[in-house]
DNA sequence: CAGAATCCGCTGCGATACTG
DNA sequence: CAGTATCGCAGCGGATTCTG
């Protein structure tokens, strides 16, 4: 009986900074491997790590054009679409409230360095 | 010139499996440390520590009572309110495609393992 | 261009034990 | 009950170099 991937699992792929920005990148038509070296920024490494995790989840289709220099495109697959909105919501809503939580760390840490 | 938290660094405390869980968990209405203890399931120093990142950040209100057995209950603050429908997709989607996933990557090693 | 490979430090995270 | 303290290791993730 092949276990079933633990929704655990599932959060920590989809949810982790790699993959937001990825797929959020992905889901408005395919993009680049070198383009997505751009937006995210990030060493190569974790860039293909995360690519390749995302595309054996079945998250990404990785297409791959034997031209002379090599052109492989990702695209987020139907299932990857499904989160698109959620994901949107929340890099939004990370710039939109940025500051607030700037000033909630410092609101926070001074209350707990010095002790009271 | 005091930095703005990139939205990277807010991705990566909201988007955490850990700090997904909570945060919907605690969007409920105040929930104690224990049972959140139960929910989450991994060890009581990583959930402390995000319990504590999160409320640095401003997304939790921990509410001490001074009662004989300590009780400490935190609640989702407005700011995080705002994800909790995010959240509820994310979490509902690993649930409904944990399967896909799995047959996904059993696929996919299929095809990368033996070199065909 | 799109990676694979190697080296390696940092810290995420678990297990366990102790405390107000 | 709700933590904190300590130990320890796996693996995340960066920098660099090499290739089809």
């Amino acid at each position: 009986m092949k276990d079933v991937v633990p929704p655990r699992e599932l959060l920590d792929r989809i949810a982790g900074k790699w993959a937001i920005e990825i797929l959020v990148a992905a889901s408005d038509g395919p993009i680049r491997f070198t383009e997505l070296e751009r937006l995210v920024e990030g060493s190569r490494r974790m860039l293909t790590m995360t690519l390749r995790g995302l595309e054996r989840d079945g998250l990404l289709q990785r297409t791959v054009y034997a031209t002379v220099p090599p052109k492989v495109e990702y695209a987020a697959t139907p299932m990857a679409l499904e989160l698109h909105e959620a994901l949107l919501t929340l890099t939004d809503w990370s710039v939109r409230h940025g500051e607030s939580v700037t000033k909630s760390r410092e609101s926070y840490d001074a209350r707990h360095a010095a002790a009271s």
